[in-house]
RNA sequence: GGCCAGUUGGUCAAGCGGCUAAGACGUCGCCCUCUCACGGCGAAAACAGGGGUUCGAUUCCCCUACUGGCUGCCA
């Protein structure tokens, strides 16, 4: 059987790296098999339904590369893909009535407030008080006269789903394995709310079976409503898809990743200087491991790589500082187009004269976890800031105020006469003066790059920085230094 | 409170009855070096606790502890 799976949002806002995470795990599954990755847009909760929430959607799969064969701009004959589409065409009461007719499920007639007199208050171990309500099946006693009754006078209903109190419900994950629960334990879940919409946990299990969905990938927070999930296929006498449950992704202080975390969004990350290819690599990573002990994969490899058995049980902190780091190896691996393209704009933003870029981003390449990085290291090309003498005494490159001073005065007429400052040529001019004096080369490069730069590490050396700057605004910068040292 | 699940270094994790318990990030040290990086080499660092089963448990079973999730006309 052609594997099919399928990728189900609600546009509630940003796309959750959870969220994210969940839609590459269906598209690596389904492509590692040759099948079918299905979009569908589960609005059925108008609520918190977001405007421009489905654009987010198309625009980060389009950008991650997680392309979808059938979706609601793709439709393969199992569409609607649109469940508020779907909703229009009736068929979730069709089957709701159904299960009325079998038994397993019933019309509810109870009020909001008689629903709020069956609610207990526990209080928990926090001290933090909790509602908990389980619906009494109340109208399930209603004889099929009243509720015929009841639906011709227009009264407002629901549909639940009607689980019995004894025995139990098992079903299997392809991750956790068999999981039993009491039915004694499972409410009365509503099918069709009084608007007429399907609930999530009702209209999932149609539009999959609808669609012919092979493999359910979700968040382990739908562990605890998955028995109700397999009562319902029973009822049916459908066959389940094959459930795939995955940890959850929490935040530092291990609890589940908020969206106050600040990077709890693939939108986040972007403006967090991330590259696309990092975010899904690593993402990739959490919850899931390949077979070696390589790390660094394309959504190609991946495609190839990835095996759902070897994802595992427990949560997966998101560690930024891995992210960072796998970050940098994109950077670094990035060729040269591409990475002058993401690059510029950061650059631009802090030198505003005119010089060679280029140079500029090269320098900065392998010294840049994020696009972010950047700014805070080449601040010095735009101005030379301000800085305190003792930045030229340096124990290890034998270097003090004094020495570096003398340095400084007698190279700069040597650079005065320098025309051409081109990395090549005051490589040698310097390299010429330090085996002419026959010191280190710390004792003649660091007061210099020192003097040019005004700060204590800079990417790049003497000889990257002055040829950037050109001319004019080295000798002025080394002019300065002489100044400040005289003092 | 009830139910379900999880627990290997700070973090991601391999392991699937017998290992000096991989690897990666981070940390620290050394080398390279005009600084900072890059690169190279190396180090420290873990099986939650207690009972079983077994010749032998990180691996299997039970209990405890802790963590998380669910307990909505949200998904």
């Amino acid at each position: 059987m052609k594997v099919r799976t399928r990728y189900a949002p609600s546009p509630t806002g940003k796309m959750h790296v959870g969220n994210l995470r969940t839609a590459l795990y269906e598209f690596l599954i389904a492509k590692h098999e040759s099948g079918d990755f299905i979009l569908r847009i589960e609005d059925t909760d108008q609520e918190r339904y977001v405007e421009g929430a489905v654009d987010i959607i198309y625009r980060t799969m389009e950008k991650t590369g997680l392309i979808h064969d059938e979706g609601p701009d793709k439709d393969k004959g199992f569409g609607p893909y649109v469940q508020s589409e779907r909703v229009r065409t009736g068929l979730y009461l069709e089957y709701a009535k159904q299960l009325v007719e079998k038994g397993e499920a019933y019309y509810c007639f109870c009020d909001k407030e008689r629903l709020a007199g069956l609610k207990s208050v526990v209080s928990e171990e926090d001290g933090e008080a909790k509602e908990i309500t389980k619906y009494d099946k109340h109208c399930l006693n209603l004889s099929r006269e009243e509720v015929e009754q009841n639906l011709a006078a227009g009264r407002s209903y629901v549909i639940r789903q009607n689980v019995p109190t004894t025995g139990t419900t098992t079903f299997t994950d392809a991750i956790y394995g068999e999981i039993t629960v009491e039915n004694e334990e499972l409410d009365d879940m509503i099918l069709i709310k009084s608007d007429g919409f399907p609930t999530y946990n009702f209209a999932n299990v149609i539009d999959d079976h609808l669609m012919g969905i092979t493999h359910v990938v979700r968040g382990n927070e739908y562990l605890s409503s998955t028995p109700k999930y397999t009562r319902l296929y029973h009822a049916f006498g459908w066959d389940e898809p094959v459930y795939i449950h995955c940890p959850l992704i929490t935040n530092e202080e291990h609890k589940k990743l908020a969206k106050r975390s600040g990077h709890s969004s693939f939108e986040d990350l972007l403006e967090q200087g991330f590259v696309t290819e990092a975010i899904v690599n690593f993402i990739a990573l959490l919850g899931w491991s390949p077979s070696g002990n390589e790390e660094i994969f394309s959504l190609d490899d991946l495609i190839r790589e990835f095996d759902y058995h070897n994802i595992s049980k427990s949560p997966a902190v998101f560690d930024m500082q891995k992210l960072k780091w796998m970050n940098s190896e994109y950077i670094k691996k990035m060729d040269n187009e591409a990475y002058y393209a993401e690059a510029m704009p950061y650059i631009d933003k802090v030198v505003t004269k005119d010089c060679d870029k280029k140079a500029i981003a090269d320098l900065v390449k392998t010294r840049i976890e994020t696009f972010c990085d950047i700014a805070g290291l080449i601040d010095f090309f735009e101005q030379l800031p301000e800085y305190d003498t003792a930045m030229f005494t340096h124990k290890k490159m034998k270097t003090d105020a004094a020495s570096s001073l003398l340095v400084l005065k007698e190279l700069l007429p040597r650079f005065e006469e320098l025309n051409d400052y081109s990395i090549p040529a005051i490589e040698s001019l310097l390299m010429g003066y330090i085996s002419e004096k026959g010191i280190k080369n710390g004792q003649g490069l660091w007061p210099v790059r020192t003097a040019v730069s005004g700060k204590q590490s800079t990417p790049g050396g003497a000889y990257e920085i002055m040829s950037i700057l050109g001319k004019e605004e080295s000798l002025r910068r080394i002019r300065i230094a002489i100044d400040k040292l005289e003092i």
